[in-house]
DNA sequence: TTTCTCTGCGCAAACGTTTGCATAAATCTT
DNA sequence: AAGATTTATGCAAACGTTTGCGCAGAGAAA
C-alpha cells in the first residue's frame, strides 16, 4: 500500500508485466482470448496496485458516459425531494449515475442547464420543467442528438414525447364522491389559479364527481386563489359568505388546506366536525399538522421519480441493443388516489 | 439547421475547413496566435455546426472533470434537501457540476459509492456520514489519491479533515437561558439516545446556561428518548411526573416536539401557558405545525451546504493554481442559533 | 512432413481534446 | 541583401481505454 498520487492505469499494469495493454485490457474483462496464467498475473497486479478503471476515458472510449442527468426546479421542495430520492435509487440499481440541477424555476437557467448536459454527455435526461417555461427548442434540439428525455410531473406542451405524470382528475373525483358519500352535499372547492393545468384537472374531476351522483354543479361554489395565506382566508371568506354555506372544502394542496384550517379555528369551526377539509398531499407536511384534513390526494412523488427513471434507461438499454428505432412514446399516467390520514403518526427515525 | 445524429467535432470543423484541428481548437480559444480571418472562419463554422465541445473528452485530457460529488443519507430530509439544494447553487455558479448519490445510512453502500465517484474521477467530495458508519478507511484512501473532501453536518471522527458543522451548543444555551429569562425555573429536557454525539452538546448546553445564570443543574430533569413518538410520549410522562415539574421542555428536534405538544395538548396542558417549548430546527416542519415551540435552534442547512462547497471549491482552485499543499484544515463551525418562531407564515409560492 | 486449426498475445487505431514544438511565410531590422 | 523576428499554422503526442485484425507458435489432422 505505497502512497501514490496518481491512480494506477493499466499501462503501468502493462509496463510491469512486460506485456501490451490491449492483453491487460482484456485481461480484465476475462476475455477467453487470453491465457490463465497471464489473467491471474493480471488481476493480482491490478489488485496490488489498487487498479480502478478510469471512467472518463471509458466514456470518452464508447461514447456513452452511464450518467442521466435530472433538471427540475426545486431540489427543496418535499416532492421533488422524494422524487430525486426515487430516481437516484433507481439510477443506481442499474448502474448509472446521476447529474443533479435546479432550475430555480428560470427559464433561462433552464436552457443554460440543459446545453451543460449536452455538454457533459449525459446519456439522458429527466425534466421537470420549470413554472415559467414557454418555449421548449432547448428540448427539441436534444432530440437531434439522440438523447432521450423523460418528463414527469411537469409535462411541456410538446408533442411526442415521452412522460410520466399524475392524473389529478381521479383523485379528485374520489376525494369528492368520499365527501358526497359522508352526507355533505355543499362540497366547496379553493382551487389554484385557473391558467395552471393543474387547476382545471381538479376543477373537471369536481364536476365528474357531482355528474356521476346525479347532482347539480354550483359554480359559485369554486373560488380560485393565489396560494398564498392571504389569498387563501380570502378564499375562505368568500366561500363562508355563499348562502350554500359548505359543510365541506376540497383545497388545492397542503398548503392551502393549512392555512385554511386556521382560518377556519380562528373563526371557531370545528375542523371536521363543522367544516371537513380534503387536500392534495405535499407530503410530508401533513405529517405534522395537528389538525388535518380527514382526506388527502396522493401524487406518488417516489413512484413518478423511479418510473421516469426506468423508462429513461429502458430507452438507453433500447437504444445500446440497437433496437429498432423508437417510434412509440411512453405515456404513463399514474392515478391518484384519495387516502385518507392516519390518525396518529409513527416516525421510523428522525434526523441524527 | 440539418439533422444529424451525431455532435459536432473540432475535427470535422477542421475537415471542412482544410485546416489543422490544433488551429481549430486555438481559435475556438481565442489563442492570439491565430489569423483573423481563420479565427473567425472557424467561430462562424463551429457556430452553424452547433459545435459543443465534448467534456468527457476535455475531462481525460485536463485530468479534472469539473465535478464534485455529494453523498449524503436521505435525499427526502428536508435538512440534507435544503443543504443540496445550497451545494447544487453555489457549484453551479463556479461552473462545477454536482454527481449525487444518497447512502441510505448505509455503510457498505456509502462505501461503494465512495469508489464509484472515485472511477467517476470527480474532483472533490462532500460528504454527511451515514449514521451507522463505523469505519473510515474509504475515505483514507481517497487522500492518496489527492481528492479532496469537505464533510458537512454529520462528520466523522478522523484527525485532519476539513468539515463544516453546526455547534449545538450556543444554541441550547441560548435556548435555555431564553427560558430562564421568561422566568422559568424548571426547564425539563427531552434529549436523545445518549450514544450519538448530538445528545451531549445538547445536554452540555444545557447544563453551561444554568452555570451561566448560577443555578443548580438537576440531572432528572433531562430524560433521554429514542426519537419516535412512542419513545416521546413516555419521556413526557416521566418529566411531568417528577416532583419538579418542568414548565418549559427543550426537546432534541421538531418531531420530538411534534410528539411532545401532541401529548401535552391531549392531557389537557396549555402549550406555552402551562409549557413551553423550544426545539431544533428540523424545517420546514415547523412552519405546518399549528401548535408550534415559542422558539428553535436555527441549523442553517443552506448555509452549511454553501460554506461546505465553498470550501472544497476552495481548494480545488488552490490545487489547480499549484498553491502550496496544503497542510492547514477547515474546520468551519456555525453556531446555531436562536430563533422566535414567527407568528404567521407567508409562503411566497407553492407547487404547481 | 505438410497443412490446418487453435490458442494466446501484440499492434495500432479510435474516441475528442489540448498543447509543446517545429516550420513556413511574411515582415522588419540593419 | 542577409539575418532576425514576427505571424500563422501544422505535426504529433498525450490523456486511458477498447477492439478489430494480424501473427506467431503449438498441437492436430492429413
Amino acid at each position: 500500500m505505497t502512497t501514490r498520487t496518481k491512480p494506477a492505469t493499466i499501462k503501468e499494469i502493462a509496463q510491469l508485466l512486460n506485456i501490451s495493454v490491449s492483453t491487460v485490457s482484456r485481461g480484465l474483462h476475462d476475455h477467453p482470448s487470453i491465457g490463465l496464467s497471464t489473467r491471474q498475473k493480471i488481476k493480482k497486479l491490478a489488485k496490488d496496485l489498487n487498479y480502478e478503471p478510469n471512467q472518463t476515458a471509458i466514456f470518452l472510449q464508447k461514447g456513452n458516459t452511464q450518467t442521466i442527468g435530472v433538471i427540475l426546479p426545486e431540489l427543496s421542495e418535499a416532492f421533488f425531494s422524494t422524487a430525486i430520492s426515487a430516481i437516484e435509487d433507481t439510477a443506481y440499481k442499474r448502474n448509472y449515475t446521476v447529474l443533479l440541477a435546479q432550475s430555480h424555476d428560470d427559464e433561462l437557467l433552464e436552457k443554460q442547464l440543459v446545453e451543460k448536459m449536452k455538454n457533459h454527455r449525459v446519456d439522458g435526461l429527466l425534466v421537470s420543467v420549470g413554472k415559467s417555461t414557454s418555449s421548449y427548442q432547448h428540448f427539441e434540439r436534444l432530440k437531434q442528438y439522440d438523447i432521450p428525455i423523460v418528463f414527469f410531473d411537469r409535462i411541456p406542451a410538446m408533442q411526442n414525447i415521452h412522460y410520466v405524470a399524475c392524473n389529478m382528475e381521479t383523485g379528485t373525483v374520489e376525494a369528492v364522491s368520499y365527501l358526497l358519500k359522508k352526507g355533505h352535499r355543499n362540497i366547496g372547492m379553493i382551487n389554484g389559479p385557473s391558467t395552471i393545468f393543474a387547476s382545471s384537472e381538479r376543477k373537471g374531476g369536481y364536476i365528474k364527481a357531482l355528474a356521476k351522483n346525479r347532482l347539480k354543479f354550483d359554480p359559485s361554489l369554486i373560488v380560485s386563489c393565489d396560494l398564498t395565506e392571504e389569498g387563501t382566508r380570502k378564499a375562505m371568506d368568500e366561500l363562508l359568505n355563499k348562502k350554500r354555506k359548505p359543510t365541506a372544502i376540497v383545497t388545492f394542496n397542503d398548503y392551502v388546506a393549512l392555512f385554511a384550517i386556521k382560518h377556519a379555528a380562528e373563526l371557531k369551526l370545528s375542523i371536521t366536525k363543522d367544516l371537513e377539509f380534503v387536500s392534495y398531499a405535499n407530503l410530508p407536511m401533513i405529517n405534522f399538522m395537528e389538525k388535518v384534513p380527514t382526506a388527502s390526494v396522493e401524487q406518488f412523488p417516489y413512484m413518478q421519480g423511479q418510473k421516469a427513471a426506468d423508462i429513461l434507461l429502458d430507452l438507453l438499454n433500447n437504444k445500446q441493443h440497437g433496437m429498432p428505432e423508437q417510434t412509440a412514446y411512453y405515456k404513463i399516467i399514474i392515478e391518484s388516489q384519495l387516502v385518507e390520514s392516519r390518525k396518529s403518526i409513527i416516525h421510523k427515525t428522525t434526523k441524527k
